[in-house]
DNA sequence: GTCAACCCGATTGTCTGACATTCTTTCAAT
DNA sequence: ATTGAAAGAATGTCAGACAATCGGGTTGAC
């Protein structure tokens, strides 16, 4: 009776896995957008049968990542400058309203965890690690989402938190991005802190309005 | 020359019916909320089999309309009133920002659309046919998220559509709830129509108010 | 040479069947 | 009654198969 220490408290299944191996590889551009995934290919790569697969890629559809048109199967959506600025709009709606909730109600603790967050999105943005920008990024968010009081709008943030990361991406490459967004993620962390619903507000639309903004001179300049 | 009336209708896969048909039944309250889904009952109900139903079931999943637990199975997730409640309040978020959009940007023949739809509300709303209620309300809503100018305030809207319509269906089956509820969406109406966007954004936010309202006592009633 | 029809390979949609693993439930032993 | 173990049911995953469909290239007609 060897003692197994099998402790799995969530046992990772093979659709879920291959679900997060898949986000990962589209969030960190492996697939170009608009190629085509062919399903056997993936199955090899990845070692599963296709019926799995073909699971993963029914949740990763539903998510927005992939599309999947009939009897063309699945491929990456190409995103357009037109669709970018309606997930700026959206998510300003969103995030807006999440970091005043969070605000009016956050505790000592949790302003901790935003603290720490902050601290390590300062340390990417002092290198040039652009996919560590992006992580720590979504992370300092993640903590305001999971913390505004509503499980819906993290939620419904969370499924456009892919599709907000790509964009991050292409505009914490421009130069000086990167520190005058830590800045303004100052300013939201500081009114958050302080409990001031309305300047949390404020400095998270201020903040969008200028990731959007450079987000557009990110887009164009490839364009 | 002949004009090829070929209208590709996309072909519905088995995958899209059979999403479609789950879909509708746990609307209609086939499935207890709670209660577990057999793979195999449910393959013999649909004449289908396992890895299409499967594939149909990741995308309810994905859509929250079902929990899988691993090893366990899909299931019919209870609602909680703080969910419903959460609901309601990113419904406004995005209702009332789509409703005054609207208002901003409406056509001539968008506005027929929504009164063709309005109209089809109301006579279900003088039947008692509580699913058909379901369906044009959500028709309703539809049209004005679809041309509120921004797809993805829309596909987020659609992501919840199916648990809005949920507590709909419960609401609507109160009495007068109906009646009421075409009063309130006749003044979104006419505020679009008009162009008004300050008042689409007021019937609408309203309108909200008091759908949450109804849904609370057609919750706790059951609770 | 251009354009259209046609055919073929590649890929997807779907099914059947199988098997190991993991619950669940029943039943027996203490 | 509590515990434990065995039986049964359901899920996770795979392999292989076949028809329907799509895309691209070749052929044929003009």
């Amino acid at each position: 009776m060897r003692p197994e220490m099998n402790l799995r408290i969530s046992p990772r299944t093979v659709q879920q896995e291959t679900v997060g191996k898949l986000r990962l590889a589209i969030f960190s551009g492996v697939f170009q957008p608009g190629s085509r995934l062919v399903e056997s290919q993936l199955c090899a790569q990845l070692g599963i049968s296709r019926p799995s697969l073909r699971e993963a890629l029914r949740s990763l559809e539903a998510e927005r990542l992939i599309e999947i048109v009939p009897n063309r199967g699945p491929s990456i959506p190409a995103l357009s400058w037109e669709e970018a600025t309606a997930i700026y709009e959206v998510r300003e709606l969103l995030e807006v309203e999440a970091a005043g909730r969070c605000a009016a109600r956050i505790l000592p603790e949790q302003v901790q965890a935003l603290e720490k967050s902050l601290v390590a999105f300062e340390a990417a943005a002092a290198s040039n690690d652009s996919a560590a920008q992006v992580m720590t990024a979504a992370d300092f968010y993640s903590i305001i989402l999971a913390n505004c009081g509503n499980a819906i709008l993290e939620e419904v943030h969370r499924g456009l938190l892919a599709r907000i990361s790509f964009f991050r991406g292409r505009s914490m490459s421009l130069k000086g991005r990167a520190a005058s967004s830590l800045a303004e993620m100052k300013d939201i962390y500081e009114a958050i802190a302080a409990g001031d619903v309305k300047a949390a507000r404020k400095a998270s639309k201020r903040h969008l309005l200028k990731a959007k903004a450079a987000a557009k001179i990110s887009i164009e300049s490839v364009t």
